[in-house]
DNA sequence: CTGTTAGCGCGTTCAG
DNA sequence: CTGAACGCGCTAACAG
């Protein structure tokens, strides 16, 4: 017996298998093994048991196929290298993974050929139920038209939209007032902002953060004090240096992210935090690697990537996109770079 | 015309569709789009127009269950937040996509749950064509299965166990060797050595570097110079205070990765690099961003990820597993962080 | 509650 | 060189 049995073909067991050695229907089995429609409570059991027996494990293919749902959530980011991304991919791939979903990860590091493709092959071909994005400004347009067709898009640290799309993002607005009024309560004046890419909308938002903090103490907003820069440690210390080159009253730098702070320290030198207090944005890694350690905002990454998995899951299960714009809240990590009590 | 075309319905197109609309046969299409068999320029030609024209994108999902290949490779790392994991990960990511495949991720962060859930639910189920393994020396044995069951399997970093599987790692051993015969040319003696896990074939290949370069030097390895810690900052400050309390003739430290070199800058503080030299391994990003600026081997980690994604490839489309174990090489990136000329 | 039947979209036999 | 039929593994109708 068992002439046909999966065991014996050396090849992987099928439900067909598990109908033919527990003598029921496949259509049986299928319910049993789904949990769908009513099946007797010994039946399912008989069909468990078999099914653990033959060392059954149901095809992601072809439910796939017959479904049209794969289980598997999409996450688009540009390139993994920047540090505070790493945090959300972690939180991203915990959660995916415990929903019983898998994750598929691409990016278009390699440029803009990459994300066109992306939008044209890959995701048309591949079977994703849901798509994660993070912060690609330039595709949102392609990747709108594909959520209007039903697929379940959320977009992480957006903000920079007028949220067509559902998203998560920290509350960059809170979190650099948070920094600023810190700074304030230091003592300091002249708070030098080293800013990010204006067209992302958390450096609007950080930078309105920055002049709530300012109004709020009544220190006059001075926009000669900010300067432009890339996102780049390299970036933040050049964009410093010709600020400080014409400007020596400065007494505090507030940096839109961690890197770019960086950078100011190694400019500052020993003058921080004596002279000068630097505080960052993100609390990636290496703020606490730093000496003096970074004083910065601490952004929920993780929280995030697991939020924006749980909003797609929801989107997926439920058949309808909510147009959810969770923030999460940002928080002021005292660390040394600012004096002060440490 | 064209009541049952694709563009009327809403769904999407498929090689039937296009057949209707060329008038021809499903199975030539499927030919023409393959490229599989003879097919007349002109036909193929026709078809290729049509496809086009309709919009065809071909469906993963079904082409993996006809066809038992998904062009989908996985990957499976502990955890996203080891710096120098990202960039082998963006080498991963960036050669899986110029290869037309697709990237799965799979963390077992979450700890052990998840490994053995990865192996025994998600990999049978799961189309991948091969898969990418860094580093979790625990699963080896159940993955070996599935390599042995015809599984293209790769393991980055390896080198401990005795290779049983391809494998992508850098060159430690010389690595090391390059890093303390550095130490040496500057004069230092008393080289310390911060060491990773030993349960680690790269640990172990790295001491061996180090013993390597003072033999040649005609220095005697001294085992009480020699610290255990766990790769990260704050293991490395302890492991090296510990050292230093009872050794203080200690001029130089080779840490066995970036994370504990810049633990014990923090530690050694001014000293560096005046009275000590210190040096890492792995050459992340954060390397450059201490104070002083980190001298450190530079694993080609980028080059790993692709070279991993190359193999498995290979042995996917040659159906062939070549037990190949690729080493590349490491170089010295000497910066601030040992004095001499920087 | 269970069995039968019919496809999901595609690639691949076989005839012609 | 082309067309008709079949089936990969699974689920959703419909019967019983």
């Amino acid at each position: 017996m068992d002439t046909k049995g999966a065991r014996t073909q050396g090849r992987r067991p099928t439900i067909d298998d598990i109908a033919r050695a527990s003598g029921l229907a496949k259509a049986t089995v299928s319910r049993a093994l789904n949990g769908r429609g009513e099946v007797h409570p010994s039946t399912r059991e008989r069909v468990l048991r078999t099914a653990s027996e033959l060392g059954y494990v149901p095809q992601a293919a072809a439910h796939a196929l017959r479904t049209g749902r794969s289980r598997c959530l999409g996450l688009l980011l540009p390139s993994v290298q920047w540090p505070w991304l790493v945090d959300v991919l972690q939180g991203v791939a915990d959660a995916v993974s415990d929903a019983g979903y898998t994750l598929l990860l691409f990016s278009t590091a390699k440029g803009e050929q990459t994300e066109r493709e992306f939008v044209t092959k890959v995701l048309p071909s591949r079977p994703m139920d849901g798509l994660l994005l993070i912060v690609p400004p330039g595709l949102i347009p392609s990747i709108r038209d594909l959520a209007a067709h039903g697929l379940p898009v959320v977009v992480v640290d957006d903000r920079g939209h007028p949220a067509e799309l559902p998203s998560v993002s920290s509350a960059n607005r809170q979190g650099a007032s948070l920094a600023t009024r810190h700074l304030l309560e230091l003592g300091r004046r002249r708070i030098a902002v080293i800013a990010g890419p204006m067209e992302y909308g958390c450096c609007r938002d950080r930078l309105a953060g920055y002049t709530d903090a300012l109004d709020e103490a009544g220190v006059e907003f001075d926009p000669s004090l900010v300067v432009d820069a890339d996102f780049t440690a390299a970036g933040g210390t050049a964009a410093l240096a010709s600020l400080l080159s014409r400007d020596a009253s400065v007494d505090a730098v507030f940096a839109m992210n961690d890197l770019m702070a960086i950078g100011a320290l190694d400019l500052l030198d020993d003058r921080v935090p004596q002279d000068v207090s630097v505080v960052g944005f993100d609390d990636i890694a290496a703020a606490e690697l730093t000496r003096p350690r970074l004083t910065t905002v601490h952004q929920p990454l993780y929280e995030m990537g697991q939020t924006a998995v749980a909003l797609a899951l929801e989107a997926i299960e439920s058949g309808v996109i909510a147009e959810q714009n969770v923030t999460l809240p940002t928080t002021l990590v005292v660390r040394e770079s600012c004096g002060g009590r440490p």
